[in-house]
DNA sequence: CTGAAAGCGCTAACAT
DNA sequence: ATGTTAGCGCTTTCAG
């Protein structure tokens, strides 16, 4: 079952089949319909893997992710994987865990697949790896930083926007002592979502006390162990913010093991607000960064390389916006007011 | 760059470079060292699409899941992509999120990429879909239960034991009033955990309440739901099993709302353990179901079937074990017991 | 053991 | 507007 028996059937040449599947304008309506109704019928589709040997066109994305365990991620693949998909491309997944072997084994699958473009959504760790990937000038998509070579755009997220949010927000509750769970210090993202919450702090006439930033790993492990060492202090902080969610339910987890109520006894604020952070105990007030818009952007950027007639210059930066959401991991600090309810529930029906 | 130039630099035919490449026993081991240095040299690497055109062989697997963002997903996706990657084989991964729009695109993206074996974990829904892929002798491996063609290997997941042992931990605390929150009742593996949920109740001698039985989507939001109806009625359980752990943390959010305690309130067991429910308030009693071993099984079942001569037929079932993972929020039945400690807090470390 | 040559199913010139 | 034909990069007979 290939073009030719479609040609056969339909008593035109192997071109125009393939002229019709390929919506080229000229052919005839009609004999483009007769051709459509054999296709139809005989239930055809073309065979991919031809079609990208000859036209030299894979129609495959590929999107290097750090951790497909943190819940950050899929919704990010799924946003990645319908935009695609809607836009005829299919996408190739694969994760790094942080691994430069893997990262490197990652390059090697998409050069061999001869993806069409690739989104790094690791948030940061621009090996020279990449390289094998620009110098074969494959399109690729970073966030917040990368190579300034062309065919790469950036996705750039407006971190301070949401963290100045969260501070003062915070900060308006009467926190002054307020601690800072980084990510890993070498992802980029990492550093700044760092910058963004001391400048957001000193905007507030705060000083940032440098034992209360402690650097996590963006794991709910690193989030336990960091809040441990943060009440270790002889002064501990009265607010946490966290780089990311899940060090942020790490960091509840401890408090819960700690025996301390989050919000009366410690605030917690989190980053990405990933579905779970609605049903946390308590519900995590968090920073939205919209994982669905990154996605959209991703594939946007990498459409615009691929298919601008490479002489008009696509748009080469994408801006992300982020957002407070305040749920109920955030009060007033210790000590500062009468007695309030302690959770204010009531049902959601 | 590609197989001439090789052969070219190594002074060989490209047929000797594709022998070597592909390992053929027969090439004199001198020239194949020679062809190899000129391969690592020149860094080539064969183009896949060719390869796959020619050999038929694509060496792709499908996998089908039904919805990416609830965490049990990636975790086994992690273990398809670790396990397939080292066979050599690339994934295509899918999410159907129980559409049957979408789990119609999803196969024939499938198709289309030439998918040499499809592992269908979306726990039951057995469409006629699905035949498009038997039809055309594309090795598919099911979990529970798929139709008895030849060319389908089956996961058999033992949901019995783990739920036993879990239906037993809660009679042993002295439970009888036992709800359960099943999945969408035309999974069948929904209907599985909840067969085997009533057979260990009246194993312990306890007869099921059928109010008590209620349906949930095996999402967080469903949890959430059927917790609610639970609490309504005249006569409430004190113990609540669900489906899935992300059933049961929407159910801990709700006790959360209602403002209950588990596990003194009430107590909730899951089914999965998925990472995160080991950092749920309270660490969350759950029946581990290991995704490594379903997705190594998976890889496997779909290899013996391309791999076998045709001839010797592969093994067709392979056993998953369940095992019951006591934490935190199960506990004595309500007014059982003196006051014990309300939560049995330490930290970790 | 090695090389020459025939395609795999399709697209894209080039003719008509 | 349609058909003819030459490959895309590779594997695999078939000769030697």
């Amino acid at each position: 079952m290939d073009i030719r028996t479609i040609a056969r059937v339909a008593n035109v040449s192997i071109a125009t089949v393939s002229r019709t599947i390929n919506h080229v304008p000229t052919v005839n309506p009609k004999i483009a319909k007769r051709v459509w109704e054999v296709i139809e019928e005989l239930n055809y589709f073309p065979n991919t893997q031809a079609r990208a040997l000859v036209s030299g066109r894979s129609k495959i994305f590929g999107l290097i992710i750090s951790e497909i365990t943190n819940p950050f991620f899929p919704e990010l693949i799924q946003g990645f994987e319908d935009v695609a998909i809607e836009s005829g491309y299919e996408i190739l997944v694969s994760s790094t865990n942080y691994d430069p072997k893997r990262m490197a084994q990652c390059i090697r699958r998409m050069l061999e697949r001869k993806v069409e473009g690739v989104a790094v959504m690791t948030f940061g760790i621009e090996e020279p790896l990449l390289d094998q990937l620009a110098q074969r000038n494959i399109p690729l998509v970073f966030i917040d930083v990368g190579p300034p070579s062309p065919g790469v755009s950036l996705l750039k997220v407006d971190y301070q926007h949401g963290i100045r949010q969260g501070v003062q927000h915070l900060a308006a509750l009467g926190h002054r002592k307020i601690s800072f769970i980084t990510g890993p210090l070498r992802l980029h993202s990492a550093q700044s979502r760092l910058a963004a919450f001391t400048k957001s702090l000193k905007e507030c006439g705060i000083t940032p006390h440098p034992e209360w930033i402690v650097e996590g790993d963006h794991t709910l492990e690193g989030g336990v162990a960091a809040a441990e060492k943060l009440l270790a202090f002889d002064e501990s902080p009265t607010a946490i913010m966290c780089s990311n969610d899940m060090t942020a339910i790490g960091v509840l987890h401890h408090m819960y093991r700690a025996n301390l109520r989050v919000p009366d006894d410690m605030s917690v604020m989190g980053f990405d607000n990933i579905h779970i952070a609605e049903v946390t105990t308590p519900p995590l007030t968090t920073i939205q960064m919209s994982r669905f818009e990154l996605a959209r952007a991703a594939v946007t950027a990498l459409r615009a390389q691929v298919e601008s007639a490479s002489s008009l210059a696509p748009q080469r930066e994408y801006k992300i916006a982020t957002e407070l959401v305040v749920r109920e991991s955030t009060g007033f600090p210790k000590g500062t007011l009468p007695q309030v309810p302690k959770r204010p529930r009531k049902s959601k029906a």
